[in-house]
RNA sequence: GGGGUCGUAGCCCAAUGGCAGAGGCACAGGUUUUAGGUACCUGACAGUGUGGGUUCGAGUCCCACCGACCCCA
């Protein structure tokens, strides 16, 4: 049969080579304490096991194993893991639904993703896999949190937070998207409880400082950072308040306007506007704080909002002049934020100044900008300028204004300079039952005692369906027999904890389990961890920015500073792909757009969708499913495996190249220059137009030119298969058995350019008269500026457009010489 | 309102400050084919969102504006 006539069949070279691959482990990381080659570990973020692996998937994991295969084949020793985030809310809420454990529904998705992973073909070491739900995990989470328990870390502390009604949780600030949860969507609302925090906030400069570490990563995830944890200097200013003891604290940013304060703003919700509140004012306060109760921190704090407050009778009193300002309670103050309390300069600030024009309120310039009176043009300014009506800061600049109003208060011991973070510590208790039971026992002689390590896991009681029902309390509270137990301590009767952790604890460190899964003495064993991290590169979306990225960050520095790594950053260097929309929208059910990656695998091939993803467009960008034709990728490797197949056919393995077609050869080696240095660069669709036209050159070649025996059509075939190996792994092992090689090709090895090869004998140079090109001179690459200039003066063409000497030459040699006439 | 990213053929995308086009889709034509499809070959299509500026030279650098998306408000 003429090899030509063989038909490229994806479906079964898929069988074909996943069987081959299941028998010869190709991608297992080297453990061999000896193994000399440089280590690279590569990571995805691994998938939630909500239902089979959709589009998302095949994008992200499609990138992430380009870059494996391109480091199996440099020869490198790679570490490339799979495991499942399998704690979390969907599963329970499947459970509940069907009247079944949430594990039964999560392993068997486990097990569907499983399988169309080996059927995707990534270069998984399948031997790390790890599930954060089994108990050998979540057993460390808890050992995890001792530890942060013994170093203050992890503290419980009663307060306003965040309820989500639909999923009947508390949810951390960063799961707060906009004032809805960012799992489901709901309208967050506050509840006041007592819960479990981890102190991320002890960790906040750090987290900005390192990000100098963090040159591999996207800006706009570190501006994103930068902003979550919103460190801002300034002052904290304690104002007495009449008829009252203690002082009230205020952060402002700017100290240097403090004679320009005219009233007093405490948070509505906040403790301290009941405590300040005059008795006969405290029946309108409730009112006002009913209404309060109902609004979003969004709501509260939109400025086009009218602005509401209620005056609690009372009077503040300004430290550095003693002005008496008179105590509103209002919305747009936060309680969350600085003390819950601020000083209103209504005159540079266009919130205060709003509130100062509703409620009448005085309004005093401190900065002289040169800009309308505020209190006439309903514009604040916040500019700068000097002071004015500030006493002794009178005719001083913001920045001297700032370092002298500081001195001032702290002489008088009414103040200071304070740095202040929107950064919140991290919420980590849930009221749900998938997840990993906090690891603590409430005494009432002994207080909080946590489970001693050698009494881990704390395993989740057997609930299931109906059990598992939301009812603001977690369904853990209801299983008697398992929060029932004796104190550690003392031996005396107690309660367990009943929250579980939030899941986002659980992917803090799960790439340091993958170093050593079987692990038993401890979450990884440090050794191991000392020889793979921190991540070389790390691959997923960027809606982690201030959740998972933000979280990990402070739990490996939390580790380095019990010593356990040594590194302070996980992620070296990070790549964010974009999301596989369809029409211009993201898929949904509701808008029936939905595009399935299994239905896609079945119609064009496993190689021909992870082509299709990568040949798209730069990895960060967003892929239209409906602007891509996976049909058209499956035909282009129908080309490449004819070639490879056409060439296997005509020539054996080890033919000397050197006496094959020269211009073949150049495209060869030209095309292998040019897709490791954008291979390098994570330009991935532009390196397969490298390999789509070498294909073309090759093709060519066997049709019009040489022949397909001819030795550098093979050179050029075996060049395809290992370039093609990064993408699309089936047809190349394939060409790579019919070009006579066997076992496979992972580590076929890197092609190397001959330097030799890639030199032009001849280039065209462009010569321009006034910017405008004029002629075009074929001249050797060699050639001097000297030289090049007198052949481009010298042309016919060019002195067409010259009237006389020229006024100017510019000559790039051996591209280009432009002439000014 | 502040900050960021990005606007290149009908579409997706390329182009170290140096000839705007590498690759693909779609389109048109040719060879093969009974025909369609496949395969192979050929072709047409934009002057880079708008307006300034820097430069011998700007898609690329700077400024303003318009539009899209993202983050913080």
């Amino acid at each position: 049969m003429a090899v030509s006539d063989e038909q490229y069949d994806p479906q079964a070279l898929q069988v074909k080579w996943q069987a081959r691959w299941e028998t010869l482990d190709p991608y297992r990381a080297g453990e061999d304490a000896g193994d000399e080659r440089p280590r690279r570990y590569l990571l995805d973020m691994f998938p939630y096991p909500s239902g089979d692996l959709h589009m998302g998937h095949g994008e992200v994991f499609a990138i992430a194993d380009v870059i494996a295969r391109y480091w199996f084949q440099r020869g490198y020793n790679v570490l490339h893991p799979i495991g499942w985030d399998s704690f979390g809310l969907p599963a329970e809420n499947a459970a509940i639904k069907r009247n079944a454990h949430p594990a039964e529904w999560t392993y068997a998705n486990i097990e569907t993703q499983a399988t169309s992973f080996r059927r995707y073909g990534i270069s998984f070491d399948w031997s790390r896999r790890l599930h954060t739900s089994d108990p050998e995990y979540y057993r460390w989470n808890q050992w995890l949190f001792n530890r942060f328990f013994e170093r203050g870390l992890a503290y419980r502390k009663g307060g306003l937070v965040n309820w989500c009604p639909q999923d009947q949780t508390v949810l951390a600030n960063e799961q707060v998207v906009n004032g809805h949860c960012e799992r489901c969507g709901a309208e967050v609302v506050r509840r006041e409880l007592t819960q479990w925090y981890f102190k991320i906030t002890d960790y906040a400069d750090r987290l900005l400082e390192d990000m100098d570490q963090l040159g591999g990563w996207p800006e706009r995830i570190l501006t994103m950072q930068r902003n979550w944890i919103g460190r801002s200097e300034g002052a904290d200013v304690r104002f007495q308040i009449e008829g009252r003891d203690e002082p009230v604290t205020v952060y402002t940013t700017r100290p240097d306007t403090l004679y320009g304060a005219t009233f007093f703003v405490v948070a509505a919700d906040a403790p301290l506007a009941e405590e300040l509140c005059a008795p006969d004012r405290l029946a309108e306060l409730e009112a006002y704080r009913a209404q309060v109760a109902k609004l979003s921190d969004i709501e509260r704090l939109a400025t086009d909002k009218e602005k509401t407050g209620v005056f609690l009778g009372r009077y503040a009193v300004n430290p550095v002049n003693g002005e008496r300002l008179p105590v509103w309670a209002a919305d747009y103050v936060l309680s969350g934020y600085g003390h819950g309390a601020i000083m209103a300069v209504p005159a540079h600030d266009q919130r205060d100044l709003d509130f100062a024009l509703k409620f009448s309120l005085p309004v005093r310039i401190v900065v002289e900008t040169g800009l309308p009176d505020p209190a006439e043009s309903g514009v604040a300014t916040p500019g700068e300028g000097a002071l004015v009506n500030s006493g002794p800061l009178d005719g001083l600049s913001k920045t001297e204004a700032i370092t002298r109003i500081v001195e001032i208060l702290r002489e008088r011991g009414t103040g200071d300079a304070a740095v202040n973070y929107r950064l919140r510590d991290w919420l980590l208790s849930r009221q749900r039952f998938w997840g990993t039971p906090i690891p603590i026992i409430h005494c009432p002689d002994c207080g909080e005692v946590p489970v001693p390590d050698d009494q881990l896991p704390v395993a989740l009681p057997d609930l299931r369906g109906e059990a598992l029902a939301p009812k603001g309390v977690s369904p853990l509270a209801s299983a008697t027999e398992w929060v029932n137990v004796d104190c550690p301590k003392c031996g005396g009767p107690a309660r367990r904890d009943t929250d579980t952790m939030d899941t986002f604890v659980d992917s803090s460190w799960y790439y340091l389990r993958y170093c050593s899964p079987g692990y038993e003495d401890g979450p990884f064993d440090v050794e191991q961890v000392r020889r793979w991290g921190p991540i070389d590169q790390y691959v997923g979306g960027s809606e982690h920015a201030v959740l998972h990225l933000m979280y990990s960050r402070f739990f490996t520095k939390v580790l380095h500073d019990m010593g356990m790594v040594d590194f302070t950053e996980p992620f070296v260097r990070l790549l964010n792909q974009g999301e596989v929309i369809n029409q211009g929208r993201g898929m949904s059910k509701s808008l029936g757009n939905g595009v399935d990656l299994g239905e896609q695998i079945d119609t064009y091939g496993v190689d021909a969708v992870r082509l299709t993803m990568l040949f798209a467009g730069p990895p960060e960008d967003d892929i239209d499913w409906a602007d891509v034709s996976p049909g058209a990728s499956q035909k282009f490797l129908a080309r490449a495996f004819r070639v490879m197949a056409e060439a296997g056919a005509a020539s054996a393995p080890g033919v000397d190249a050197t006496t094959g077609d020269l211009e073949l050869r150049k495209v060869t080696h030209r095309t292998i220059d040019e897709v490791t240095r954008l291979i390098e660069s994570y330009r991935f669709n532009v390196a397969i137009a490298r390999m789509m036209e070498l294909t073309t050159a090759a093709r060519r070649a066997i049709d019009t030119g040489p022949g397909a025996a001819d030795p550098a059509v093979r050179e050029a075939a075996e060049a395809l298969a290992v370039l093609l190996s990064l993408v699309t792994p089936y047809v190349a092992e394939e060409g790579w058995e019919r070009l006579g090689h066997g076992s496979t090709i992972t580590h076929a090895g890197w092609p190397v350019a001959d330097p030799a090869l890639l030199v032009q004998e001849s280039v065209t140079c462009v010569v321009q008269v006034a910017g405008k090109v004029r002629d075009r001179l074929e001249v050797a690459p060699t050639i001097s500026g000297a030289e090049l200039e007198e052949l481009a003066l010298a042309s016919e063409k060019v002195r067409a457009y010259l009237d006389g000497a020229p006024r100017k030459v510019i000559v790039r040699a051996p591209k280009l010489v432009n002439i000014v006439p």
